[in-house]
DNA sequence: TTGACATATTTCGAAATCGAAATAATAATG
DNA sequence: CATTATTATTTCGATTTCGAAATATGTCAA
């Protein structure tokens, strides 16, 4: 594949945008200094996007001494984007405008013996669906679960979806769509909306750790997404941990994965231990866990405390090899609040030396069921350049 | 601290030496290509360095079909680099030319009960002895053990040298030669130094674990030396495991380090076990080790078998969260051989799930002694930059 | 030997970027 | 109210980089 230079101009450009995008209102100073480039070359630029319409003025203000800056911000009207993540067991789907607010969102169930190509049939009508019809459509992100190739935009395998193997997923979609489609992981994507809108807004180094059927990470390093040699970075679902009451060594995934947890649990309903919880067609659910968690249940509490200390202890290997200031927990688990949190907490505290004076924070992610879709529309939002038009 | 501009002329032909660097001998169409600029840019810069005695004319060759290349390469002549590193018990010390082959090298051991001062002046004298005096001196590279801090260049905690306790070691060096000096964690530059001379010259994302007195390692992703947020990437010493026998979890570098594995074969021979192992004033040094492994000594060989399947989880770890090629095994223990590196392959085959095709390398380091002199010499290496002179 | 063919390098006018000075717009000050 | 200080933006000639075409230098095949 033969690397095209892109001219220079929309290189700029482009990277005039990016930093807008990431700091809402600049003045044309404060762009000069942060992308290196002379005051007179940014004036230049940011007259040009203006004149396409990609910039506008924004309020003038920030009063300090000295003449005060006009600040320049980002046209929301100037196009959308649409953002997918794909869930085992959920189809999210949002748009955003130019600026990234939030248009529409949608969000359907995916049947449990639905087929990749069911699958893809409803990612289409998602994204039919909360494209804005006002607007020009600029571009599709999608994160799907299980391993990608990004740069041929294929779904290369997920074993929780019949058929779901090297599957042209970005093909699929231009061809329908007419525009760029940017496929990956659909935990990177979430620790992409981290970094956008979230918590890893200001953090450069963090770990986005998704506990869901599986347990799976993003991994962001010097404030940009580690994808790693093969695209599998973060896929620490097959670490092999100690379980606390096991001679054995155990994988990660099975044991503290929120499927493990549930499956535990009902597990020691059968037996008959002393509990509040209750099965649902044979098994413990989350909103089952839930409710007992709300009531203190005493072995619900205890199996995620056992379960807690184990991420615990995995994070704080996370923490002491990159040299992490934050992990961010994302998925249904966070539903259960402190009585996961905080043994994952106390557990780290307890493992790492005391040199590390600054204490990394783990932290819930705060962006809702949205997370993974917002994450992959800023996918594609990330790569959007700005043509001729 | 301002980060101020540098011109940007200077930085396209520090960019352009750097590449030759990792080249060797390109043409000029070649660098175009590497460093995306224009064939005419390029012949500019090249032209500039030559003139200016940095760069010079290669034996052309290279017949393909089409105008065969003029290759350029570093002229040697051009100046030296001195690289230090400082060890536990030894300093090491480089002198390499402008093309960086080696010069000159010495090694002096340190007192066990040195204070940091005494090391400070034994650095001193073997930069005096490496340095060649019919070339300028145009850079210091420092590789030491502990936290450091490089901006500051000050060596912030070494718990094994009195007194090596934020210690401005760049200032006291820079004032003596009067030329840069650019401290780095030891094991580190170790990895830099695989990414230059040795086994990380072509691949990108490697881990270059240093197995000593203690455990540590040097990350490089995407070609380039991770340092964390804090500079602390890389320290896992402190890694809780579950070891084999052992119901509690304990620290890596308590169970698997040279020094872990010599005391407890010490203690095997005190407790009488059956083993050609004798000691030496008290203890079982590295040389005994070696001898009784050499006769295939069985107490000998299940120790670091044991030692060896533990390293062999925790590459299987890093493996999986980094996504890494290569992991590369750097220090004396590299002189046990296979006793000790295969049970690291084997445990790690055996725990990598098949998903992972690309089944990651570990290999011992090749460069020797040196390592981390070399390394530290390229530090300064590479962050030079041509002044006019 | 000659004439494609292929690739490297240089040439040169156009475009982008720089850097320093000029200009603009405000707060603080006397 | 005028003046000074301070920061933002624009202006404009100088410098750097680009891009396409011209030139250089080899191989290969007829």
């Amino acid at each position: 594949m033969s690397t095209f230079r892109i001219s220079s101009q929309f290189h700029v450009e482009s990277s005039v945008i990016q930093k807008i995008r990431y700091l809402n209102r600049v003045s044309r100073v404060e762009l000069s200094r942060q992308l290196s480039l002379a005051p007179s070359t940014i004036g230049i630029h940011v007259d040009r996007l203006m004149d396409q319409g990609f910039l506008r003025q924004g309020h003038q203000q920030e009063s300090t001494s000295g003449r005060p800056a006009t600040l320049v911000e980002l046209n929301p009207d100037a196009g959308q984007f649409v953002g997918i993540d794909l869930d085992s067991r959920q189809v999210h789907g949002v748009s955003v405008d130019f600026a990234q607010r939030l248009l529409r969102d949608r969000t359907v169930s995916v049947r449990s013996n639905a087929s990749a190509e069911n699958v893809m049939d409803l990612i289409e009508s998602v994204i039919e669906d909360v494209k804005d019809q006002s607007r020009e459509l600029l571009g599709i992100g999608i994160g799907v679960p299980g391993t990608v190739d990004i740069e041929q935009g294929i779904g290369v395998h997920y074993q929780f979806i019949k058929g779901w193997r090297d599957l042209p997923v970005s093909k699929r979609l231009q061809d329908r769509f007419q525009v760029p489609v940017h496929l990956e992981n659909n935990i990177r994507s979430m620790a992409l909306a981290e970094r956008w809108f979230g918590q890893g807004k200001e953090t450069d180094n963090y770990i986005c750790l998704g506990i869901r059927a599986g347990i799976g990470s993003g991994i962001v390093l010097n404030g940009e997404l580690y994808r790693g040699a093969h695209h599998l970075a973060g896929e620490i679902g097959a670490w092999r941990c100690s379980s606390p009451g096991d001679h054995q060594s155990v994988m990660l995934e099975q044991v503290a994965s929120l499927e493990a947890i549930l499956q535990t649990l009902t597990q020691g309903v059968r037996e008959g231990k002393a509990t509040s919880l209750s099965l649902s067609r044979n098994r413990v659910t989350l909103d089952i866990l839930s409710a007992a968690v709300a009531q203190a249940d005493p072995f619900a509490c205890d199996v995620l405390k056992q379960a807690g200390q184990l991420i615990g202890q995995v994070i704080s290997q996370m923490v002491l090899l990159l040299d992490l200031q934050k992990v961010i927990i994302a998925g249904p688990i966070t539903r259960l609040g402190d009585v996961f949190l905080l043994p994952i907490r106390e557990r780290l505290k307890e493992l790492l030396p005391v040199l590390h004076s600054k204490e990394p924070e783990v932290i819930y992610s705060e962006l809702g069921d949205l997370v993974g879709a917002l994450g992959a529309a800023a996918l594609a939002v990330n790569v959007w350049q700005p043509h001729s038009r």
